[in-house]
DNA sequence: AAGAATGTTATGTA
DNA sequence: CTACATAACATTCT
């Protein structure tokens, strides 16, 4: 695999050759490093609505606005609409990581500083799980079913939180982005639950409070707060004050 | 066919 | 600390 910046995104002073093979890529939170033989990373975050698209083995010019692609003999991807893509030094790595909480999907996840954060902190429970530097991988869907699955009104205060609520909040984090790098897409739902199996779900069956007008569970109407200037999701009669 | 919505975050201000 | 306000991105769906 080899990259090129059809319309030179890369930060200036660095450079990456058509030749340069893609020794490993890998993700922290929202955040992917792919290593290059040359000793360069390339660094890219998709924000909002950053995309990658699989173009296949004979993809033709770039469409659209491509900011990188990414292609070898077997197939070829393309990169737009990112809020970085650049490529980074050893040290602006570090920088970044450094601001970084607890990856549930990585190897060594840093739980504790996490739980001791969460403890400290007089924000809502619902606000905090958006805070990357806390926990690193969840978005506005992944916070409001989480909270939904635990039980956990979102405007509790977080150092409210007891051990045991702290810890079914990690292994759902967890266990449902686990889920999402499996199915390619967001699913909370119960697949017991709902009666329909995972690969058969209907869009309408995935989540149980996100963008809902009723709760998946209980028919309740579902509410909805600000929280991180964002707006949240939660079933008043689940997730109780 | 213009306009909204979208799986987000760094940075600056009070 | 905390709480907002803001800008930037590109495609798809109404």
């Amino acid at each position: 695999m080899h990259a090129s910046s059809p319309q030179g995104r890369f930060a200036t002073g660095a450079s990456l050759l058509d030749g340069d093979r893609l020794v490993r890529a890998d993700a922290w939170g929202k955040y992917l490093f792919v290593n290059f033989s040359g000793g360069q990373t390339l660094h890219v975050h998709l924000g909002l609505i950053g995309k990658f698209r699989d173009r296949g083995p004979d993809p033709g010019e770039p469409t659209g606005a491509i900011r990188l692609r990414l292609r070898n003999d077997g197939g070829c991807w393309d990169l737009s609409g990112p809020t970085r893509c650049e490529l980074i030094e050893r040290h602006e790595r570090r920088t970044i990581e450094s601001h970084l909480g607890a990856d549930p999907l990585r190897r060594r996840p840093d739980v504790a500083s996490a739980r001791q954060r969460v403890a400290g902190m007089r924000t809502p429970i619902g606000a905090v799980l958006l805070d990357q530097t806390v926990i690193a991988g969840l978005g506005n869907i992944y916070r409001a079913e989480i909270l939904f699955l635990c039980g956990i009104h979102p405007l509790r205060p977080s150092r409210a939180l007891t051990d045991d609520e702290f810890a079914a909040i990690w292994d759902e984090s967890g266990r449902l982005l686990r889920i999402g790098v499996r199915t390619g897409r967001i699913v909370t739902t119960d697949p017991g639950e709902i009666g329909v199996s995972r690969s058969a779900m209907r869009a309408s069956d995935t989540l149980y409070v996100y963008h809902r007008q009723h709760c998946r569970r209980c028919g309740s109407e579902i509410e909805t707060v600000q929280l991180a200037g964002r707006p949240m999701q939660f079933c008043p009669v689940c997730q109780p004050q």
